[in-house]
DNA sequence: ACCTGAACACCGTTCAAGT
DNA sequence: ACCTGAACACCGTTCAAGT
């Protein structure tokens, strides 16, 4: 083991909080989330386990910033491009993030118990919302609707993530599929319906299924209002 | 500790698979994800802790089972009500899969990470795929769906729940928005969008957010399609 | 302030043995 | 088959002490 995150060897330099951080991101792409343990940290560190103590209070605090530093490696560019319109720029964007999470086996769900209020995630919010006000989305909606967004590709993520066999390829979205179709078992006299879209069911974790869902949740943004609008009595929202 | 999971006294009756799981989904009402160790459930129903092994191969292998039956707490019929129209059903559904997994702390996480092929998994999807049918999709964007619905259910519970502190109640979601606006301190001149909406964004927790979004992930479905449509070149789906 | 050794109260899982 | 005691290889966190 390195004395830092850096592989650099010689006499330590001072340890800061980035280089903790750092290693921990490390042992989650070699290892898993089981693999993220304060004392693996400290020991890719070079540090006595509660030698972290003097930089996270605990290991959730250490966990929360492992969070935004991974939110930091998503290009946030994406949703600032002029070029493009609104729905391909949060196409690509929200691809982006998926494919960065997966290359972090273990990743989204330590990021669905975040509190996600670090300042990548303050920044991303943040660009979310111009891109929203751009489609049309008055100030609230689009506060509303951002959050929508965040849960359904943090979920989407999270959901995928967390089947995957220890040994298996995270990127490899087509073995996955297969795999998943050889494990459905479904019996067809029991669950017609479900038995039937078996090859839909098991390719759930595909870039397609991925992108349908991001489309129709789009599609529900970008139109007049049906249903289920209850506001709070107190005024209206205002149309800026 | 009594006996059995029962609570009823005397000599123990055999040990089945019901009484673990139901002595595990205590222990997970009690004292949240934590509390529930093999350790603690062997405990619980008076028994060493490796004795369990007899019943379940791995933890992993407990977990998935507290969740179906979690699961089972879920009113289905509320997916079956003919009086009702389909996006009533799907909403009512939605609001009592919600109540149900707020009711016991942890255990939105725990499905996140769960294969959901047990029993009651089945059954609720196959409903779910019938409701979709009855609102005009076809069979597969009907199964697209139902995995884009049961993504945003669990994830935004997920969410919800990640930042439950231990003692208060699961269910005062007012409280937990106070709690929440008094802890939000944006930057106003860094992140001004997200600063001028801090009141929606506290109240991300409420059940009008989660409605807000099911309503606009339902108007999505419900309409012709506008875009991104990438269907695999091998053929078109049927449209029975 | 930053780090240490030692300890505390836990984990999931395995093994050999008993009935 | 069902259960046990004992052990293995871990955890996160705290405390008193050192610089």
């Amino acid at each position: 083991m390195a004395h830092s995150a850096t592989g650099r060897p010689g006499p330590r330099r001072s340890l800061a909080e980035g280089d903790i951080v750092a290693a921990a991101v490390g042992l989650l792409d070699q290892g898993g989330a089981s693999a993220l343990s304060l004392r693996a940290v400290a020991a890719a560190v070079g540090v006595a386990p509660n030698a972290l103590y003097t930089y996270f209070r605990t290991k959730t605090a250490l966990l929360h910033a492992v969070t935004d530093r991974l939110l930091g490696q998503v290009d946030h560019q994406l949703l600032a491009d002029p070029a493009r319109t609104w729905r391909d720029r949060l196409a690509l964007y929200a691809l982006d993030v998926r494919a960065t999470l997966l290359a972090h086996p273990g990743s989204a769900p330590l990021l669905l118990s975040s509190p996600l209020d670090g300042p990548h995630a303050l920044a991303a919010g943040e660009a979310l919302l111009g891109v929203l006000a751009e489609a049309g989305l008055d100030p609230e909606d689009a506060a509303r609707a951002s959050y929508l967004l965040m849960t359904y590709v943090l979920g989407t993520v999270a959901f995928d993530v967390a089947e995957l066999e220890p040994d298996a390829d995270p990127l490899d979205n087509d073995a996955r599929t297969a795999s998943r179709r050889a494990a459905l078992d479904i019996p067809a006299e029991q669950y017609p319906r479900t038995a039937s879209q078996a090859e839909v069911i098991a390719a759930y974790n595909s870039t397609e299924q991925y992108l349908w869902g991001l489309h129709r949740l789009l599609d529900g943004l970008d139109q007049p209002r049906t249903d289920g609008e209850r506001r709070s009595p107190g005024g209206r929202a205002a149309r800026t």
